[in-house]
DNA sequence: GAAGCCACTTGAACATGTTCAAAAACAGGT
DNA sequence: ACCTGTTTTTGAACATGTTCAAGTGGCTTC
């Protein structure tokens, strides 16, 4: 499953390497469709089956993308993070990160988020549970709290829901960046720091008496509906859907 | 640019429409990937070339689908509506509906879904500011605010925000309906239920003290960075972004 | 060493979205 | 009827993602 720089490199995962690594350099010289598979695999010294017998499709690809940017911005938000501790700042950090790493690719972009967007593809962040990139960011916003002084005072529920709310605030970022024309994304940017003291203030209040029936209401909510979605499983839902059976066409290549 | 039933039907019209009648029943018999350019023209009784004379691409027909079901929902949502002053309740059925008109197409969704993720595409809803759907969509939902009892007491601002957070909302629910696998789309229409009272209360408690400077940074936010990005000029934006020049390739086929 | 197995590699063939130069049909003026 | 320009139509050609039967080489087993 290593998809970048892992341990053994037997000749095969040599060559599953050299694959990736020259995608990702012709994605980002010529663009994603402008990059043929025939280039590749010709820039790569390897045929076009070959390819294929590692990377189930063009798609699988941009995979390798996107787990080199989750673990860059693990690496530069963490970093970036160390010493603050007002929460708002954590955040809007956290974000900037994010848009800072993946600038590189905002221009061909659109076509991670299309594949994020199709249900039925193993890579969409979505509908793929254990989604590695997804994971990964759910631990760096749990660090974006832990960091930070309002832990104790918090419902417990949403303390626990937090990290995934970042996230999908995040996706939100994500999807405001895609379709961000200006210079060097200036408007999201300006978007994260308008949004990060307004969630920080959000969360803030949430624990005034006013806002209990409100919270209580929302927590549930997503307990019951959005996480079940993206496969974490809820306390007790309602509707105790059966359980969706995994659907797959082949041995799982990547 | 009537995409469907217009006035004169002339010789090209007639044919356009074919085509387009012609591969909707297609996608809808066999799906979108599975439906080739050939077989709707060969279905059509025209060639492959008069297809493409018509439509820029095999996406661009799936905005047929798209007005046709706008269209539906817009009947479906009033006659329904009609007599009913909850806004709750008003905002459930336009919801539903949207979900009923929507059924037919699930399967192949995902399709649409792709699209309008896709920033480069014409067909985005999100990066085309007049795209029919929306406006239509937008103004279904100003009925279901000045339909009910509420409107008043409103903060203005807000007010004239609704129809737009309320699109944004059904935009969510879309996102929630694409990946919902249940039978039925049973768990988007129980969201929906679950949904519907809990921004009526939103909608209903930003009257009051506790909650203005919270509605004021959130109206702000919005009309300075979502209503821009889908089309709409805000009262006044601080960072005043130049405007952005539409980029075409071709004298706009369709 | 021969035989057999298996991971790996190849490149031609295929499927399908898209383009384009040319033909056909049409409309209007003479 | 004939010329002329425009609209519509055609189908072959092209580009590119994908598949697959066959080949290659190394390794183990006899």
């Amino acid at each position: 499953m290593p998809t970048d720089t892992p341990a053994p490199q037997s000749k095969g995962e040599q060559t599953r390497a050299l694959i990736l690594e020259t995608a990702m350099r012709l994605f980002q010289e010529r663009g994603y469709d402008k990059t043929t598979m025939r280039a590749i695999a010709a820039e790569a010294g390897v045929s076009v089956g070959n390819a294929y017998y590692y990377y189930e499709g063009k798609e699988f690809l941009i995979q390798g993308f996107y787990d080199r940017m989750t673990r860059e911005h693990a690496v530069e938000a963490r970093t970036r993070m160390a010493g603050r501790t007002d929460f708002a700042e954590r955040l809007q950090i956290a974000l900037e990160s994010w848009v800072d790493c993946a600038a590189p690719y905002h221009e061909f972009a659109a076509q991670f988020f299309r594949t994020a967007a199709d249900p039925d593809s193993a890579l969409s962040p979505f509908s793929n549970e254990s989604h590695p990139a997804r994971t990964c960011a759910v631990a760096i916003f749990r660090e974006v709290i832990d960091g930070s002084q309002l832990g104790p005072k918090l419902d417990p529920e949403l303390e626990e829901l937090l990290p995934d709310l970042l996230w999908l605030h995040l996706m939100v970022v994500v999807l405001y960046w895609v379709f961000d024309r200006t210079e060097d994304t200036e408007r999201t940017r300006a978007f994260i720091t308008r949004c990060a003291p307004f969630v920080a203030k959000l969360v803030s209040l949430s624990r005034y008496r006013v806002f209990r029936p409100l919270v209580r209401d929302a927590v549930d909510m997503i307990q019951d509906f959005v996480l079940p979605t993206i496969g974490k499983a809820a306390p007790a839902p309602k509707p105790a859907p059966t359980a969706t059976p995994a659907k797959r066409k082949r041995p799982a290549k990547d």
